[in-house]
DNA sequence: CTGAAACATGAATCAGTATTCATGTTTGAG
DNA sequence: CTCAAACATGAATACTGATTCATGTTTCAG
């Protein structure tokens, strides 16, 4: 029984050993940093842990400090993406009443996050791959916020009704791919537009 | 100059060496099988190729005969995917003079597509990862060719005006989030529901 | 029939890289 | 100050898996 036992019961989520100093404190959110950079860029089998401690300005040895496992970092950068996804939209539609405003207004969030953070959207992407319940998680979370919205929305008359499960997958597909026009296809188009032409089109589809 | 360079101007595409007698043509399209299967199933990473031969009932060095990388199987797949989900949706819709019932059934063929190979639609988002060329090129194609019919449909007066380009890329991620919902969360609601719900929001949006 | 081209085999090669570990260095509570 | 806990190091380990190759076997045009 030499060893503590330290991590028997995760201090937090699924981290690996969390820091007890400052010193500790920058160095996990270095290595952190860096793993969303490099993961993002290159891809999570091309980006090694040498590749991220470089980046970071540690040794290879040090990720191991913070973290048990290359899979593990991955999966808290898509936890985190989550957390700020989340927490962005909400505080941008918070103090709108009406939905289709409060659409509107988060499409252009959540688009004006993705733009500032590519990384942390590919990862999400890759995640299917790398980590299918953290990707699950994600996208089945993100849903049922959304579709509790549209169902409140629809009671109080603010949308029409319809099947608010199968809307909800459909407007977090719209927002999606205007997304992977940005990061991934890198559109030029100004993100108004887009907001403006996919808020047209959620509002008032395209019949004549 | 031992060498016939044989392979000096690929012959079909990117491919590797073809087949020139029937068993080596069964055995490439069994390798390719294998594959589809293999690597939809584990990711790319995981899928060995020395899984990928006993699945296809072959020697390890037997897939090097018909191609010449890893890497290149899998864009060979990516690429099928790409003709067979044009090819399937052209057929669905060719008959249909009125785009937004076009819309309907276009949506309706690539979702029994999609349900049917599952394996390719997981492979066509990998793509992201494993080869970014292919993935681009599989969208592009695709946008490009939703582009112009609406664009027609447009001016034949069956749609009302808008930004086609973000239309048409808003209209394809309402496609793949609902083919999502099949092969990735296994969602058991019928595909008819499915569609009945995205055309409904496509046609008349959600503005009560 | 027949032999050169095709095809098939599977063991060996070879490189990359995740993870471990023995050894220092730094920090901060007391 | 002081020393035990934290933190950091980077070389060594260990293993996986793509690709090659020397050696047979099969096909089919002539």
């Amino acid at each position: 029984m030499g060893k503590p036992a330290a991590e028997a019961h995760a201090s937090q989520k699924g981290a690996g050993n969390q820091p007890k100093t400052a010193r500790g404190e920058a160095t996990r959110k270095a290595i952190l940093t860096a793993a969303e950079r490099v993961i993002g860029e290159k891809g999570y089998n091309d980006a090694s842990i040498g590749h991220i401690t470089s980046e970071a300005g540690v040794a290879q040895g040090t990720f191991y400090i913070y973290f048990t496992t290359k899979e593990q970092v991955f999966s808290e950068l898509v936890l985190e993406m989550g957390r700020l996804v989340r927490h962005t939209i909400a505080e941008a539609t918070q103090d709108i009443g009406n939905r289709l405003e409060a659409e509107e207004a988060g499409l252009r969030a959540f688009l004006e996050f993705v733009q500032a953070h590519p990384d942390l959207y590919r990862i999400v992407q890759e995640a299917l791959f790398v980590d299918p319940a953290a990707y699950e998680e994600y996208y089945r979370t993100f849903a049922d916020g959304y579709r509790s919205g549209l169902v409140a929305a629809e009671a109080a008359g603010q949308i029409s009704k319809g099947d608010t499960e199968t809307r909800a997958w459909a407007l977090m597909g719209i927002a999606r791919a205007l997304g992977e026009q940005l990061v991934v296809f890198k559109s030029e188009k100004p993100i108004s537009d887009l907001v403006a032409s996919a808020y047209d089109l959620i509002a008032n589809g395209i019949k004549p």
